[in-house]
RNA sequence: GCCCCGGUAGCUCAAUUGGAUAGAGCAAGUGCCUUCUAAGCACAAGGUUAGAGGUUCAAGUCCUCUCCGGGGUACCA
């Protein structure tokens, strides 16, 4: 403006303070170098917001801004071919708060976990399964090459052996791999449900890959991509090109690479009638990806399978989140389910707890890897953030239950306008911006913001407690303890809030 | 080689998307429990935001290059 009008900013500022029309939540407006007009809240308009907050309890912070429109996020998606391991737990937190955020800004979301029930994977598993199961009989049936050597398929494979006896030794060998495999993936699937519902992470719903096929969705997919000239045939193998892709083209099948008896593409070709699934089938505005930095190079094919069915790319939003190092008293471990080397996301949970999990896997940006060090996360497991947090909570819960104790009505509310202290208003302040946070965090898919949030909102309560005496004994007080307490309870239910977002514990006692 | 993500206090990370004096937690320093939970609070300390250019009223943030770390770059999933 400054160059528009030829005239210093500062005087430019002033001028359009002095036009600001008086509000009654304004106490004043006033200029600052180099050119800022500043607002300045009136401290009865603050204070008169607490009984506002309080009576919005749990929806205190919603937003409309998503209209109902219906996202998907999904996430985890990890092969069921093992139990969950740790290096899910970024992605099932990232996935599940950032849902809860969508859900808070007004949006209606579902919460898919796509099962990979279709590739070559299944037929290792299965083939390991059966081996193991026929180490059970002294029958040696080789171990495939791809196989899982890890113990938890052996206990399937004794499991296999109480339920059905030496049924799969008289099957063909194709057919018995192949049962095997589908009926382990299940097997591991119920555990894998359990694994994330002790994290507090739950399912809307588990889509099949091989639905895909069977529904003869992938088979339509393909007769419109070929329609659309996207479709190339070379030597046995199928090809899917696009002017966007940086290859040439994309395996879509091919009989020499993957002699699946029952004739299966590579799981590449499955994105393009999922992703149409989601956004034509089911209908949804938007669809998120949640993704390991690891996957990040498929992120041009789907897009590119969109464009070519198309569809709006633009609906499509990949989350990319960097990976975790985990780690023993400083010492990196390698991870990988075919290697048999892991740690599960239960022995985690067993160990740590799903609280400080969820809050540390929440603190940094998804762009930033994360360092998660086992020994140390046991340790301080005393000092972890969460715990500041919940101890804001808990703090309030005792002091409501002294109150209480001292024949305190703590649900009769008291006169907000005495809030005038500016550990008071502060703490106000803090809770008034809850709105534009969930705002924030839905508009740049960012839940790692709450936990930021979160301790500023604790900090703020730990200022007022210590500035300000809650329950007072002096008679001459009442009124102004009267109204602390609601002060108190309003902060309990925004604290409260906000761990639910983050699918915390909200603790009384600690 | 090419593509993506990082590099901010001793360590781990924030910074409302280009705004005011770059903030927290650990670690180290000083002080606060006869009064609502000290898993807390206050004060003090800690910085050439990897480096060099550029864009503009304004750059940790945007552009170019260099260096360092992580991930990807399969007819694996």
């Amino acid at each position: 403006m400054a160059r528009v009008l030829h005239r210093a900013p500062m005087q430019i500022a002033e001028r359009v303070a002095k036009h600001i029309p008086a509000a009654s939540f304004v106490a004043k407006v006033d200029v600052a170098r180099p050119g800022y007009v500043n607002f300045t809240l009136a401290e009865d308009w603050v204070a008169s917001q607490v009984p506002a907050i309080l009576a919005a309890g749990e929806t205190w912070g919603n937003q409309t801004l998503g209209n109902n429109a219906r996202v998907q996020v999904e996430f985890v998606s990890a092969n069921p071919t093992g139990p969950i391991t740790i290096g899910s737990a970024r992605n099932a937190v990232i996935g599940d708060v950032l849902a809860s955020v969508l859900e808070a800004a007004g949006y209606a979301v579902q919460r898919e976990y796509y099962v990979n029930d279709a590739g070559s994977k299944v037929r290792h598993f299965g083939g390991s399964i059966l081996s193991r199961y026929g180490d059970l009989f002294n029958v040696d049936i080789p171990f495939p090459e791809n196989g899982y050597p890890a113990p938890y398929v052996t206990d399937l494979a004794q499991l296999v052996k109480e339920r059905f006896g030496s049924a799969y030794l008289d099957k063909e060998r194709e057919v018995a791999v192949r049962e095997l495999g589908h009926w382990g993936i299940k097997q591991v699937l119920h555990g894998v449900e359990d694994d994330l519902k002790q994290l507090g992470v739950h399912f809307d719903n588990w889509f099949s890959e091989r639905s895909l096929y069977e529904s003869g969705l992938f088979d339509q997919m393909m007769a419109q991509l070929s329609e659309g000239g996207y479709v190339v045939k070379y030597d046995d193998a199928t090809w899917f090109r696009h002017e966007d892709l940086e290859k040439d083209a994309v395996l879509i099948r091919s009989p020499q690479v993957i002699p699946d008896p029952e004739g299966r593409p590579t799981y590449l070709a499955s994105d393009m009638p999922y992703l149409w699934n989601k956004l034509v089938v089911r209908g949804f505005d938007r669809a998120i990806y949640i993704w390991g930095a690891d996957h990040h190079g498929d992120v041009p094919r789907v897009q590119a399978g969109a464009k070519a069915l198309g569809l709006d790319v633009d609906r499509l939003v990949f989350i990319i989140y960097q990976m975790v190092t985990l780690m023993r008293g400083g010492e990196v471990i390698r991870m990988s389910k075919s290697s048999g080397e892991f740690v599960t996301l239960r022995e985690l949970v067993d160990e740590v707890g799903a609280d400080p999990i969820r809050f540390n896997m929440l603190t940094r940006t998804v762009d930033v890897t994360l360092d998660f060090d086992l020994d140390l996360a046991v340790e301080q497991s005393d000092r972890n953030p969460v715990f500041y947090v919940q101890y804001a909570h808990t703090r309030i819960a005792g002091v409501l239950r002294h109150a209480r104790e001292q024949g305190w009505d703590t649900e009769a509310g008291g006169d907000a306008s005495l809030l005038t202290h500016p550990s008071e208003q502060a703490l106000i302040r803090k809770m008034l911006v809850l709105p534009e946070l969930i705002a924030m965090a839905a508009t740049n898919l960012a839940p790692h913001h709450l936990t930021t949030y979160a301790r500023e909102l604790a900090s703020a309560f730990h200022a007022f407690y210590r500035d300000c005496r809650i329950v007072s004994d002096d008679a001459a007080d009442a009124e102004l303890s009267a109204a602390r307490l609601m002060l108190a309870r309003a902060a309990k239910s925004v604290l409260a809030r906000v761990l639910h977002l983050m699918g915390t514990s909200t603790p009384d006692r600690m």
